[in-house]
DNA sequence: TCAGCTTGTTAATTTTTATTAGCAATAATT
DNA sequence: AATTATTGCTAATAAAAATTAACAAGCTGA
């Protein structure tokens, strides 16, 4: 009986390529990428936009195949994961999905698209319950044409078409809340050390920094905000400067734990403590941070958590309506932040 | 043109539906469970049992015999890879095997062998080409039965009944040479700080520097050989319990790179200076080894060198004879190592 | 015994998608 | 202006898989 009703007329090529005012060949073409085949940007979209209006699924994708065989859910990492990041989402996605007995495979496609396209045909082919497709450096991206066949999620990057659902960790609230942090045990004036300005990351943990500030009525003083570079050596460069300047901060928030590396070692060789003398902040709790002495206190960025979502969201077939995710990490709170407390500035 | 040969013979439902003695019509119904068609529970078995023995998966429907279906090789790993040794051998295998378009899926099994069974099962239905089965600790391990059906390799992993081909590090070889080296700058008093002494690499490791010792007509010193974790708190622990000795050494190998950030604190609380006053030697090349000041001077694993050897040899088809590699990395001389120079003690 | 029903299967047909070849329209070149 | 190339697409076709209708075998009750 539901085998009569789950005949919802199932959408073909055809129907998509009706709504988008091009033949049923030229559906297949933007679909699977076909390099030899020129079709126009135009026209691309016309076509993911009809397949996205009318949810075409190639066969009935994101469903269990009516045999038997595990289902599989498919990870396209784009570069390869030097940091650990990747493998932490890759444990809390395959974790999730293992619960359910699905099977996750990884792929690591270097970003050369061909190769990502050659993966995303295979897996419709192999009809993979759903796709996640992953950046190792959280940015806004635009998704191969050949993910629109599948059930998909996108990890640690957004789509700049906004048709597929993605998650992201909210930096901005990360940066804001760890600045309160530095402000609630005493410090006032608080340095920050920037990324590499072109990365989305540095651009918005500096502007949840900046928010901390204003909401504690603290001015914020652009001596206090000094470019690095994401590295240790950067970290070392800008902590020297800040000590140097009129006025020298009385904690520093590093916008990662690399350069919070560099910022130890500047501290140290210039006489401070840190966690008494001055507060010292990073972002990204790499596993350094707990090795530094003392143990740098810093932003945990939630990737296992990450992983799980996309796999609860793939593996839901319910919920098919995309939305944008900003998860938020919680700070680590260990020693290095301490410092210098206000009573003592201001009496 | 390599494309054309790898005329990978489809299975399709009319071969399932033969080898079942069916028509490809009940090969239909079974597997797209159709409730209002009726089929007998046994031929139902008969249907699934053909499935399974050729190995049958639902390709998208429509595709020519020119079936340009990607070579799949599988890589599994027993742990989830927290460090980044597995990523590195992932890219080397991956892009090895990409040259030849041949695709790597990774999949995390988190060592347990219903779940390494499941994903066997699957690729063997998927026909991959290869698999590499990888474990993230150095050492000996009993491949599960199911990896029998494939054409297998062992990355960083040794098979007890030497059956399957496998590679791993040199951490003799490599400890050997890394107390030459130390040697070689003039120094004659070289302590060594062990792993955990139920790690296969930190026994070998040991080895290595008595080997070298010998070998330079140095006698080993009980008293020089302390017992670590391979974490800093153990390195920073036993660099201390060396200073304090009645004979202090002139240089210290730490078994692994985390164990050198403790010994760097420790001598740097006692004010030596490194590569300086003392010779420090890691083991590792990890990252924070080029973030340290000084730079330490390391052991690199070849893990790259490893993923790719692994992807030629499953690809390389005439190659099937079992070998059993070590494999030697380099020394990563940077400042660390240096200190008081032999001529100075000798003169 | 035999019409009528059920069950299990298949042959034939239809649906769906991939792919080859080629066509119209424009752009570049002579 | 004529010729050639290139771009962007479609028509036609090939093939796999889904579906329909039909059919044989068994079984039931008059």
């Amino acid at each position: 009986m539901t085998s009569k009703d789950d005949k919802t007329i199932r959408v073909t090529m055809k129907d998509v390529a009706r709504a988008a005012g091009v033949s049923q060949s030229t559906v297949s073409f933007v679909l699977s990428g076909t390099e030899n085949m020129r079709i126009s940007a135009e026209t691309r979209a016309r076509v993911l936009e009809a397949v996205e209006a009318l949810g075409y699924r190639s066969r009935a994708a994101g469903r269990p195949t009516g045999g038997q065989g595990h289902r599989v859910i498919g990870l396209m990492f784009d570069e390869i994961a030097t940091s650990p990041f990747a493998s932490i989402s890759i444990e809390g996605l395959q974790e999730e999905a293992w619960k359910q007995g699905v099977i996750v495979e990884v792929v690591m496609t270097g970003g050369n698209r061909a190769h990502e396209t050659a993966v995303l045909n295979k897996w419709a082919a192999d009809r993979v319950h759903g796709v996640a497709y992953a950046s190792i450096l959280t940015r806004e991206i635009t998704p191969p044409d050949a993910l629109a066949r599948h059930k998909a999620v996108l990890l640690n990057c957004t789509d700049s078409t906004g048709r597929v659902s993605s998650i992201v960790p909210a930096e901005r609230r990360g940066a804001e809340l760890a600045t309160r942090t530095l402000i609630e045990v005493g410090h006032r004036r608080i340095a920050f050390i920037t990324g590499e300005p072109w990365m989305d990351a540095s651009v918005q943990r500096q502007e949840g920094y900046k928010r901390a500030l204003s909401v504690a009525q603290i001015e914020v003083d652009p001596a206090l905000i000094v470019e690095g570079n994401f590295l240790p050596s950067g970290g070392h460069a800008a902590t020297v400067a800040l000590l140097e300047s009129a006025q020298p901060p009385n904690a520093i928030f590093c916008a990662n734990d690399l350069m919070a590396i560099g910022c130890y070692e500047a501290l140290k060789e210039r006489g401070h403590r840190i966690g008494e003398t001055i507060g010292v902040m990073g972002y990204d709790d790499q596993e350094v941070a707990q090795h530094l002495s003392p143990r740098l206190s810093t932003v945990l960025l939630p990737h296992r958590e990450m992983g799980q979502w996309c796999a609860r969201k793939l593996l839901d077939s319910s919920d098919m309506n995309p939305e944008a995710i900003r998860l938020e990490g919680p700070i680590m709170i260990r020693q290095s932040h301490l410092g210098v407390c206000a009573p003592e500035t201001t009496a």
